[in-house]
DNA sequence: TAGATTGTTAATCGATTAACAATC
DNA sequence: TAGATTGTTAATCGATTAACAATC
């Protein structure tokens, strides 16, 4: 019963997110087995780096063969949590939040746009897909009856610490910041910082040295 | 003349995009001088790694007193070449992509969109803002028009590849896979994904073994 | 001067890569 | 058996943290 898959590093993670939408490629297309070797050059990852990630998970290879795709799949789609289903609230109906929510590959993979919420009285009620924009001062019962763990900021940088003061005292677990901004939380919760314009930053950065400006 | 900042890792351009904003915020309020050891505790990282990151530019502190957060803010406007501006391409008037457009903080830090094109004929020369969709099979001469160095593929996981090598024909120097695909590219160009699956699966890990699940 | 804070060197930590015995 | 590929241990590399002399 491995409980090996716990404290994986992000690092580890993200390349796992990888592994899994090349081997069930291979999977769907019936090849049966993949070796350690394939799926670094397929990723441009060290092979190494590819059998030391694997230790952090319960599967096992077989010697000459490599990895049985069916069964790794399902191995990687578990330690990413993704056999769970995870209900989200948006908070924020603005366009960042309504592409959000209408963007399909989310969903596809196990993070469901439970609800979506603003503070303008313009916006509550509208329709978002097939969803109806919420009162953000109803959060504690949006959070209650659609089971939603999980928090999205959509609202622009000025509003977005008041934004998650909200979802904590709704009893939020965790947080998605795509505000461009630092937020402070309690230990308790969780948040990652989208990393848009660092992204953008470490794009330029690396342009602006190719082209000697 | 320092051609200190040459190939900074990314994770030390992630902090200093931090101390750029909090050292901004006290220049604004008038405050004339910012310590290690203050901008490491407003931003949870050590001292030591504040001071360390700081090898990389060329500007210096005084003992005693610390940094000058007026010279300190552009110094590292410089680093992150933010004194330079990048126009952008979107290439998908969805919306994502047209979140993204309409979202001025972008602009506010040096990030502009110069054109969205798309390659459906419905979308075509509808307005996004205040610019028109182009269409995606004149990138080319779009880009050479409004002198773009980058590019953000904003198109379903499907078309992303196809998207990435128009945008490389056409003569893009980087690009901004927002995609929730892979996609290679040949090593003249530089390519930076979005990492909000990732982001998303990393808030879901903590927030499983922070509940048992 | 005394003391605080920098710049820089050294130590630690963690992640990546290499090597190789075990195994199919 | 011979050889390929795994699982795991060891080596390397880079990033973070600690320590401290230099300096204002």
């Amino acid at each position: 019963m491995g409980e090996r898959e716990s404290n994986i590093p992000p690092s580890v993670l993200e390349r796992m997110t990888k592994y899994l939408a090349f081997v069930q490629e291979l999977a769907d297309e019936g090849i049966e087995w993949v070796s350690s070797a394939d799926l670094a050059k397929a990723l441009s990852v060290n092979r190494s780096t590819v059998r030391q990630d694997l230790l952090h998970i319960d599967f096992s290879g077989i010697s000459r063969r490599g990895y049985e795709t069916k069964g790794f799949a399902k191995v990687l789609r578990r330690t990413l949590g993704m056999d769970l289903e995870w209900n989200m609230v948006i908070v924020g109906a603005g366009n960042v939040g309504t592409a959000l929510a209408l963007h399909g590959d989310l969903s596809r993979r196990g993070f469901y746009v439970g609800a979506i919420v603003d503070k303008d009285p313009e916006r509550i009620g509208c329709e978002v897909g097939s969803m109806r924009v919420l009162d953000v001062s109803d959060l504690a019962s949006v959070i209650e009856d659609h089971d939603i763990k999980l928090g999205v900021i959509a609202v622009p940088a000025a509003e977005a610490q008041s934004a998650a003061d909200a979802l904590i005292k709704a009893g939020i677990k965790g947080m998605l910041n795509l505000a461009m901004t630092h937020i402070a939380v309690p230990d308790k919760v969780s948040i990652v910082d989208s990393r848009i314009v660092a992204d953008l930053l470490q794009l330029s950065h690396a342009v602006k040295n190719k082209l000697n400006i």
